[in-house]
This record gives structure tokens, sequence and C-alpha cells, in this order.
DNA sequence: CCTAAGCATTGACAGATGCCAATTCAATAG
DNA sequence: CTATTGAATTGGCATCTGTCAATGCTTAGG
């Protein structure tokens, strides 16, 4: 949300002193910034990084009936999670029947992966 | 938090059918969704998002002063934000007379970047 | 049509989160 | 010691989150 990309003056040093000699910057634009922070927040739940985890190592679809029985967790709380999952991008979903199979968008994590491993390496 | 590795029986399939071929299960141990989730979740805020930016890109130590600026927020909750990065272990801090500097600590974000690389990949 | 199965949605509630104003703390300058 | 500056902490508040019980919706079977 907040951005205020002009670098402040930065007036009022206390004694003649610099406290850092170079100016900062942003070097992700802020709608980038606000992508990469909403995926972030969807997986900032073990139980949802669990079930995007088995989602991925399932590599197909798995059916909600396969993902309940793993949580100690209520059945409309796991569907919670999905729809979480869901309305971030980075998992999507598809109905036979009387189930639901989830699978995982890799895509969604291609901007916070690709940012990650700048900040590691 | 929630784990129950064993996988259920599936039983009470309605008509004869079977909805998934293979049984899933997580490939990551709870104790790790765990770590994962609570970087992610320390993340998940467009400015926080950004502050870690900031500090990865100017590489050295970022005074808070040059923070506060960059925000249209007021100084006690950037520091907030910055203490939640801290506490995730993100970030840290070294003060040097009455500034306080951050710098980013990438090996916090090692295991985490490194999942993520998997699902895209 | 009626019933049951699988999943989603709603309502409610405790706890967490983001924000600011006001205050406190630490350190330097005079 | 006193005043000032940079940063952290506190208190309060509105909003969001995770959870479950109860309910609703959709599809399949009899």
């Amino acid at each position: 949300m907040p951005v205020a990309l002009d670098l402040a003056p930065k007036t009022k040093r206390a004694a003649g002193e610099v406290c850092c000699e170079a100016i900062v910057y942003p070097d992700i634009d802020p709608a980038q910034a606000e992508r990469m922070a909403a995926v972030a927040k969807a997986l900032g739940d073990p139980t949802r990084m669990q079930l995007v985890d088995v989602l991925r190592k399932h590599a197909g679809k798995v059916c909600v009936c396969e993902l309940v029985p793993l949580f100690d967790l209520s059945q409309p709380t796991v569907s919670h999670h999905l729809k979480i999952l869901r309305e971030a991008g980075i998992v999507g979903s598809e109905r036979q029947g009387l189930w639901a199979f989830y699978y995982v968008i890799p895509e969604a994590l291609e901007e916070l992966s690709g940012w990650a491993g700048l900040v590691v390496a």
C-alpha cells in the first residue's frame, strides 16, 4: 500500500554525521511487492504449506477426501484453507462427480521463488 | 500443527469407485512446514516485503531513519514490522550510537526458496 | 422422488494483526 | 545534569484469521 518512492531529503542529521552513505530505494515496485506478499501470506500457515506440498508431490490432482484425513482439522476448515489457496491462485480445483480434485499451479510461485532466490544467492 | 501422518484407510467410497488411484502423503515434515510457514507469514505483508527487498538490494546495513520515509507509515509501525521480520530471523539489527541498522539474513530464506524452486520447476 | 455422500458456505467466537498516538528508553550534545 | 534525537514499546482499536458446528448445495443411487 504505502509507496512514497521519493527519497526524503534526510535532513536533521544529529551531529554532522551521516547515518548511511547511500540512499536506499526499493528494487521491486509496490505492485510486485503486493503480489508476492499475497502469495507468501497464503503460504503463511502450516496447514496450507503442507497442503500445497502434498499437491505438489502428487503431481496430479488430489481428491479432497484424501486431503482431509491428513490433518487433525474438520472438513470445513480444510475446505477453507483450500479456498484461500485457490483465491491466491496457488491451486486450482476441478469437480468430477461428487469429488473435488485440487492441483498446484506452479506459475503462481514463480515470482516469489525468483525473488527469494535472489535474496539467498 | 495438525499432522496425522498415517494415511486414512479411505473407507466409504461412494459407488465402488475410487477417487484417487494413489495414496497421498506429505513430503515435508510438519516441523519444516511450520518453519517455512513462519517465514512466509512474515513476508506476507507488502510493507515487510518491500522492507526486505530494500535491505537485500542495499546489500549492507541500512539505517531505520532511511527506511521510515520510504513508507506512508508512522515510525512505530515501521519499527513494528521490523520487529516481526527480526523475530522471524529474516533480518538482523545492530545499533551504532543513536541509529539502528538492519540487514538481511539470507540463510533464513534458504529453506523456503529451495522448496518454492521445487514447486516451480 | 427420496436418501446419502462429498464438498462448500454460513455464523459465531477467541485470538492475532496492522495501525496510530503517546510514552519510554538509550545515547549523544551542550 | 538537561535537552534532544533516533528507535522501541505500550495501549487501544478496528479488522482479519483460524476453527468448528450447523447448514446448504450438488451429484449419484435406489
